[in-house]
DNA sequence: TTTGGGGATATTA
DNA sequence: TAATATCCCCAAA
């Protein structure tokens, strides 16, 4: 039995597409075209010129998620921010901060940084690509994408977002997949974070005052 | 209820 | 400073 391989150049698998970013990410920026026949190497059943195209379409399309604005909540310019926010000097308080959701469009950015200054530089990243999140959030984020890389094959039981790798453009919501079971690019429903709120008559609100 | 994803923070190199 | 370890929260199984 053999299982022939679809070859449309549209048609990017999710194992595919994850050859294709750990192709990205093992052989970062080279003078010559030999990066495209290594990345190619990895990505069985795909070609050199369609890995490449699929490389500038997400390019584009993170260059028009760039220019088109990215959701983000305002980032003050916090260049030598000189003393925090008025009360909370005292972080060895028992107060642990909730977090913020990363979403599809930063995790694609981060992928995109990572693929262009590699491991490690999680402040060019921070300031040339995810410009909503800094080198902490960035780099505590990738420790989670590796971690999640590194044990992937096995058994995993929720879906996550690093599962997404570059897929449905913004204004698309197509989903060509058809993985082994489980995805997350299902839509966001609408907002990321879902408060139903009471958490306790003693009124234990949710501490987001740091921002 | 248990599990573990997910982000922040603490600690270390 | 970055890399790693640990903590805590919360939703899915």
């Amino acid at each position: 039995m053999l299982m022939e391989v679809d070859r449309c150049g549209s048609c990017w698998t999710r194992e595919e597409e994850k050859a294709f970013e750990n192709g990205l990410a093992a052989y970062p920026e080279e003078d010559c075209s030999d990066r495209w026949m290594k990345i190619a190497a990895v990505v069985p059943g795909k070609s050199v010129e369609e890995v490449k195209e699929h490389y500038e379409l997400l390019v584009e399309d993170v260059h028009g998620i760039e220019a088109g604005r990215v959701p983000l909540p305002h980032y003050p310019s916090s260049s030598s921010d000189g003393g925090d926010r008025g009360g909370r000097a005292s972080p060895a308080e028992r107060e642990r901060r909730k977090g913020i959701a990363w979403t599809e469009d930063e995790h694609r950015l981060f992928l995109l940084g990572l693929t262009k200054y590699g491991k490690g530089d999680w402040r060019s990243i921070s300031r040339n690509f995810v410009v909503s999140r800094t080198p902490t959030q960035v780099a505590s984020h990738a420790q989670k994408y590796f971690i999640r890389l590194n044990s992937m094959n096995k058994e995993r039981r929720r879906t996550s977002i690093h599962d997404i790798t570059s897929a449905g453009t913004s204004g698309d919501g197509s989903n060509p997949q058809g993985l082994t079971g489980g995805q997350v690019t299902g839509k966001k429903p609408t907002k990321p974070f879902s408060q139903p709120s009471s958490s306790g008559p003693s009124g234990v609100d949710n501490s987001y005052g740091y921002l």
